[in-house]
DNA sequence: TTACTCTTTCAAAGCGCTTTGGGTTTTGCC
DNA sequence: GGCAAAACCCAAAGCGCTTTGAAAGAGTAA
C-alpha cells in the first residue's frame, strides 16, 4: 500500500492525502478523518526512504560504536543508554541506526554516513582526550552530541557528561576520611577521556592530602570482571596491599569482590571498595541497601537527555551548542568501612 | 557531491558512472578506474536512500528488541550479540536499525516496519513459546531469523538457537552424579522460549532419576543479579535448603555468589554452582580456570551466524527456512563439587 | 565502401514521497 | 445578488539513484 494507491483508494489526489496524514491546515476535518481512517484500516505507512528522499529527513540517529582492533566488545553500558535514549526517539519517530566503526575506519566511515544521508544526528560514544572525530563532525556540519567530553579538544561542541572528576575526588576523600592511606584505583582504559579525568581526580585528591601515589596501585584496562579480579589479587598479594579500592565500574568491582573473598578477607570490613555505578538495569546495585558505596549516575537517563539534546540540535540548525554535566551521587553501601 | 555533480565533473552520463561504479561489465576499464578515482577523491558515496528508493533494498537489517512494559531493560546479552552480526554486516555493507517495542505495539511495529521499508530483513529477538511475530512475519513475507525459537509454533521459519535442553539436563545430571538431590533453578522469565526448555529440561533430568520436584526450589525473573541473590538468599534460609543452584545467566549467577557468601557458604564446597555462559565479552568466566562450571555458549558467534542466515534469506528469497542448532559446551570451573 | 556486430555511452523513466503554484468551491459580508 | 476571501483540492516538479531502451562509435568482414 503507498501514498498513490491509498488516494486512488480515496477518490483524492496525493498531495491532499500527504497533506491530511501531515496535519497541514489547509485540509478539511472531514476529510483529515476519512483519510486517517483508511490509512489505519489499510494499514498504510510512508515509506521512509521515499520520505527521507523528499524532505531532506531521514528520521534517525547514528550510534556510532568504536570496536578496537584487539576486543571487538560492546561496551555494557550501551544497552542502557539506548534503552534510555530509545525512548526518546520512539516519542519523536525517529529510528536509531547503528555502526560498528574500528578505529582505523573512524574518519572514513563517518563521511560516509553522512554522504549516505541516512541519520539526521549521531551520538559519539566513548570520546578519547584529543577524540579526532569532533573536529571532523563539525567541519562536517552533522549535528552531534558526544557522551563523555574530550578534555584536549577546544572547540565549542555539544555533550552530556557525568562530573567524573567531583565524583572520584568525593569517593577518594571519603576513603580518606575513613583512614584509609593506601588506596588502589582500577580504572577503565585512560586514553578514554572519562578515566583520564577519574584518575586525575582520584591523583589530586590524594596529593591534596600529601599522600605520594604508589603507581603500582593504579591499573588501568577495558573495564571487564576478569580485570578487576586480577587487578585486586596481585595487589593483595603485594607487600603492602591496598585496604581500599576505587573502581571505574560495577562488573570490574565484582572481580575486585572476587579477588578480596578468595584472599580471605571481607569486604567493607579488611578492604573497602568503591565503585562507580551506571545503575544498569540487569545489575542493580542492591535495592534496599545498596552493595557497594557507590558514585551512581544513570546511563539510561543519560541516554535520555543526549537524545533530547540531538533532537533539539537537529530542529534548531545553528542553534550553539549544548552542554550538561551530570553530578554523581555519592551513595553508601556496605562495602565501605574504617581502615583497619 | 551526488551522482550528477560527480558525472558533470567527469564529463559523463549518470548512467556510466553509476554502472562503472557498481561494478557493471559494459564499462569501459579505463574509464572505470577514472570514475572511481575521482568518486574517492571526491569523497562520494551514493546516497543511501535514493539507492533503496531506486533498487528497492534498503541495505539494512533491523533488530527490534521488546520491551516489557514493567522494566524497559536491554537485555544484557544483546550487546554482544550486535557485536557478532555487526561484523557481519559490515562485510557486506549492511546497517543495523534498531527498534525499542513496546510488548503491545508489537504487531503494529512490525506491520510498519514493512512498509517503511527501511530494513530488508529482521532478526527476531527474545521468541516467546507462542510467539505471535512469527506467524506475523511470514504472513507479511518479510525475511527474518529468530534467535532462539518458539516451541508451540509449528509454522516452518528459520531460527538459530543454543540446545538448551541438552545443556540444562547435563548440567542437572552433572550434579545428580555429584549426588546432589536438592537442586535449585534460577530461570530466566518461564514464559520466553529457552527458559521454558530450560524448566523442562531439569524436570525430566530429575525425574527420570526419579528426585520429586520441589515447587520452593524454582524461580523465574528476570535475570539480574538481584535476582539471584534474594532466590539464593532465601532458599538457603529454607528449611532444606538446595545443595545445588543451576542458573540461567552469569549475573545471576554472580548473584547467587553473593549470598552463597553472605551464608557464610563456601562455593563449590558447601555449596555448587552451574550457571549458564553466554561467553560474554565483558564478563568473562575466568581465563585459564574457569570461575563457574557452566554449559557455554558464544553469543557472539550465534550474532555473527545467525547474521549470514539473515543475508543468505535476503538474497536467495523463496529459499527454505534455515535452521541451526550450536551446542553448548559443558565447562568445568571450581563451583561444582560432591554434595555434601 | 558498405553492412554488420560489439562495445561504450546516453537520455529518460521510475522508485514513493513532499511541496509549489495554481485552480475551483464555499463562505461571509455588504 | 455580487464579490473578495477563505477553504479546499489538484497536477506536476523534484529528491538522488538505478535501469531500460536506444544511439553512437569502433572494429571486422565482404
Amino acid at each position: 500500500m503507498n501514498l498513490k494507491q491509498l488516494s486512488e483508494h480515496l477518490k483524492l489526489s496525493q498531495t491532499t492525502v500527504s497533506r491530511a496524514l501531515n496535519g497541514f491546515p489547509e485540509v478539511n476535518e472531514k476529510t483529515r478523518e476519512r483519510v486517517l481512517r483508511a490509512a489505519k484500516d489499510l494499514n498504510y505507512s510512508p515509506n521512509a526512504r521515499a520520505k527521507g528522499l523528499a524532505t531532506g529527513r531521514a528520521q534517525a540517529i547514528g550510534h556510532v560504536l568504536p570496536i578496537s582492533d584487539q576486543h571487538e566488545m560492546v561496551n555494557p553500558i550501551f544497552g542502557d543508554f539506548i534503552a534510555g535514549a530509545g525512548q526518546t526517539y520512539a516519542k519523536e519517530g525517529y529510528e536509531i541506526v547503528i555502526s560498528l566503526v574500528r578505529d582505523k575506519e573512524q574518519e572514513q566511515a563517518y563521511r560516509s554516513i553522512l554522504s549516505r544521508g541516512n541519520v539526521d544526528g549521531i551520538i559519539v560514544h566513548g570520546p578519547r582526550m584529543a577524540d579526532s572525530r569532533i573536529p571532523l563532525l563539525s567541519e562536517l556540519g552533522l549535528p552531534f552530541v558526544v557522551h563523555g567530553r574530550a578534555s584536549e579538544v577546544n572547540l565549542p561542541y555539544s555533550w552530556l557528561d557525568t562530573n567524573n572528576s567531583r565524583a572520584f575526588r568525593r569517593a577518594t576523600e571519603f576513603l580518606l576520611d575513613l583512614g584509609h592511606r593506601r588506596i588502589a584505583l582500577i580504572n577503565g582504559l585512560e586514553f578514554l577521556d572519562f578515566a583520564y579525568r577519574r584518575r586525575e581526580a582520584y591523583v589530586t585528591a590524594l596529593s591534596d592530602r600529601g599522600i605520594t601515589i604508589d603507581p603500582a596501585l593504579m591499573r588501568s584496562d577495558e573495564m571487564t570482571e576478569i580485570f578487576g579480579y586480577r587487578s585486586a589479587r596481585d595487589m593483595l598479594r603485594g607487600i603492602a596491599p591496598p585496604t581500599a579500592f576505587l573502581v571505574s565500574s560495577m562488573i570490574t568491582a565484582i572481580g575486585v569482590r572476587r579477588a578480596i573473598h578468595e584472599a580471605g578477607l571481607e569486604m567493607g570490613r579488611d578492604v573497602s571498595v568503591i565503585t562507580h555505578d551506571d545503575d544498569l538495569g540487569y545489575l542493580k546495585n542492591g535495592h534496599d541497601v545498596p552493595i557497594f558505596t557507590a558514585t551512581r549516575s544513570s546511563v539510561r537517563s543519560a541516554g535520555a537527555k543526549a537524545a533530547e539534546m540531538l533532537l533539539h540540535l537537529i530542529r534548531n540548525p545553528g542553534s550553539p551548542p549544548l552542554t550538561q554535566l551530570m553530578e554523581a551521587e555519592l551513595i553508601i553501601g556496605t562495602s565501605t568501612g574504617p581502615a583497619q
